[in-house]
DNA sequence: TCTGGCACTCTTCTCCTCTGAGTGCCAAGT
DNA sequence: ACTTGGCACTCAGAGGAGAAGAGTGCCAGA
């Protein structure tokens, strides 16, 4: 269907829009790669990817574009990943290494990829479901007014205000707060519901109500919620990107928690990128941008994602590669930590 | 100087820029308001306005635009606070109300101050400096590894990892933990360097490596670091308002945690609103835009502030009012929990 | 001190033309 | 069967002229 020659063109109108923002034709493309052929021949191969729906014009007398189509061929196909220089990967290093902390470990990686890529970067924090239990804090705060906190081995910490609608003796309190620990270090959390089952038998019946409340709100804070803490940085960028949809479309969807969840697409192997182009993207606002997404963790399962969002025109073989880079130290850091 | 009615003609300027968003001319002006007089005086007037700085021309052939000195003698003199309608004020209190944690009221009242102003919100974590310890705690979460948590009487708390660079035993660790609780307890966050000048005196001499270690990392947390929590949100209401400058540099302004800071200026009275017009900004990127802000806490001392940021060319009186009425429900909300 | 009249200044809109990049197609060459 | 040079055609964008319209400043009179 396509052979080897209209690739390669298809290759060279992508490189080539990418870094001129301009329409390109066929005389600018025998001029700045050489193919070997006349530029005629270059406009017969244009019409048939034209045809075929991998690049377009955006009117009559103006150069081809690719489409999203041929963005799509062009990173499934026709690109490499482009690994960083040895200066980038050293700052990146230096960059993550001096983090002290889980929030901070998050909040340099959105920095550092939003500077790298000069584009939006979004990091989701990590994910409870893969991690373990490390300890489980009960602490009363006030009369009737328990605070739940919990600490994962990915450093995360959860916290949960308790009301026990009466009060509670201490005993009671350090008991129960025993009981979690024994029960659940080193717990998975998605193992967190099964192990819990019948917790409430195992307690003495005067603090079962307690144990019932706690419980309830113990699962609830980590099974259900917060699976989507994402944040976002550079946003900035979006502004010189002039995307042909209105930015204003752009900023709403990434304000909302859901539509970044779903961007950043399903936890997978931490090692295979996903790429969403234009309109494969799950949200009307975002027809115009591409996400370049990937899993992170300690060691070799994913536990939350992270990527970067730009127009579709952007230079996905740089964007892949530091993207991946970045994943691979966090799950580096987080590990060590 | 400004007689009333020269004042009359700036707030009807002031008041129908802000409406129509285009220079307003003398024949609009006695159109859309009963000013009693002609056309032809109001120009007169407006040569003094003119003069004397308050508004300008875009150019020669056009209507009249404030200055910022002009919005600043709107705000001083011209303007009263818009008290928030009945239906709004319920919609703030039954949507902050439903918060369940310190971090859900931050974005909540992040998202209602962007809805309720169409502009950017910017909300400052409750202040560490104003509050009162309500409990340590210190856990162990791997070997010469521990985790510092400490919770205060607003809500928040602050996590730490400490490195020990020695195994310590359990029985220090509950030690040290218990000497803490029982000197910090209700202790004012600013009172704690002194409470705790003399402790590492206190403990055996085999604890105070690991007490001296402890210490500075709580010292460093609690005093130097975490003033500045920021969070902002509706920077797509950004777009809306096309400002004469760059939307990138406000967007990369607002990415600064330290701008924010000085954006949101020094605490202070929580009922009195800080308005910011365009060059008082302290941030190059920020001139063409207006700040309000005012404090808020628990009770009667502002622990943070909050505000919003929009063009100079924002309904003042409106703004001001949502600002006002926020930060009031906010701080009864924390005061409640 | 206010007012109506008037000349003047600019921006903005529209219409027009012109230019140039780029195309599609065709007939000839390899 | 593919490639190439030639050529006519299309169309967006730049640039300019002209008209319209909004708004001003100033002045003389009430």
């Amino acid at each position: 269907m396509l052979d080897d020659r209209k690739l390669a063109v298809l290759r060279a109108i992508v490189e080539d829009y990418v870094s001129t923002h301009e329409p390109v034709g066929s005389k600018a493309l025998v001029d700045r790669h050489n193919l070997g052929v006349s530029p005629a021949t270059i406009r017969n191969d244009m019409a048939v990817l034209e045809e075929q729906g991998y690049i377009a014009q955006p009117h009559t007398s103006a150069g081809r574009v690719p489409t999203d189509k041929g963005y799509r061929l062009f990173v499934d196909r026709l690109s490499t990943i482009k690994p960083l220089s040895a200066a980038e990967r050293r700052a990146i290093e230096t960059f993550l290494a001096n983090a002290y902390d889980l929030d901070d470990v998050v909040s340099r990686t959105v920095r550092l990829l939003a500077q790298l890529t000069r584009q939006v970067a979004v990091v989701q924090y990590p994910s409870l479901t893969r991690s373990s239990v490390r300890h489980v804090e009960l602490v009363p705060i006030a009369t009737q007014r328990l605070l739940l906190v919990v600490i994962t081995n990915t450093g995360r910490v959860e916290q949960r205000a308790i009301e026990t609608h009466e009060d509670v003796p201490d005993e009671a309190i350090a008991h129960l707060r025993a009981l979690l620990n024994a029960r659940l270090d080193g717990c998975w959390l998605t193992d967190v519901p099964d192990v819990l089952a019948d917790l409430t038998e195992q307690v003495p019946v005067g603090e079962r109500p307690l144990a019932a409340t706690v419980l309830s709100v113990l699962l609830e804070s980590l099974v259900e919620k917060h699976e989507e803490k994402i944040i976002i940085g550079g946003a900035a960028n979006l502004a010189r990107a002039d995307l042909s949809q209105s930015l204003r479309d752009v900023l709403e969807a990434l304000e909302e928690q859901v539509v970044l969840m779903r961007l950043l697409g399903e936890a997978g192997d931490p090692s295979s990128l996903t790429v969403r182009i234009g309109t494969e993207n799950p949200h009307e606002g975002l027809r115009t941008t591409s996400v370049v997404a990937t899993g992170y963790g300690a060691g070799d399962q994913a536990v939350a994602r992270l990527g970067v969002l730009g127009p579709t025109r952007m230079d996905y073989p740089g964007t892949m590669g530091a993207v991946r880079a970045v994943a691979r130290y966090v799950g580096q850091i987080l590990a060590g930590s």
